[in-house]
DNA sequence: ATACTGACTAATC
DNA sequence: TGATTAGCCAGTA
């Protein structure tokens, strides 16, 4: 169950104007495999101020599945953002990606440490 | 316990 | 390079 309260810390670190992948996440959460279970985890059991708008798919595309109240929202914040979204609702991980650093890692560590998670 | 589902990915063709 | 297939695994029924 520690894994949801994971995902979300990570979530929360992710830099303004950047986006992350759910694979990325999932590895961050230190469960390579759980891709799919960070994007269930933004749909059903993450509630709250997270940043879901800065995950996409390994292509950098938003999967949306209506996610927000009314599609294009996700769109909107990134824009917001900065992040350029083309029209067929991608971006450019190469400019936008998150780069993982070692400080990302530590601090991310230290937050499930002090969370208990 | 079994079966099906899905905001995913990596491998293959 | 782009499309298909084939694993993936927690949740739900």
């Amino acid at each position: 169950m520690d894994f949801y309260q994971r995902v979300a810390s990570v979530c929360r670190q992710i830099p303004y104007g950047k986006v992350a992948t759910y694979g990325q996440i999932a590895l961050l959460c230190q469960k390579p495999r759980n891709a799919r279970q960070v994007g269930y985890a933004l749909n059903k059991k993450i509630t709250g101020d997270i940043p879901a708008h800065r995950v996409v798919n390994h292509q950098g595309i938003l999967s949306g599945a209506a996610a927000f109240k009314n599609e294009q929202e996700q769109k909107r914040r990134l824009e917001e953002e900065g992040v350029k979204v083309d029209q067929g609702q991608q971006v450019d991980l190469r400019v936008y990606g998150w780069k993982n650093t070692l400080d990302d890692a530590l601090l991310l560590e230290a937050l499930f440490k002090s969370k208990g998670i």
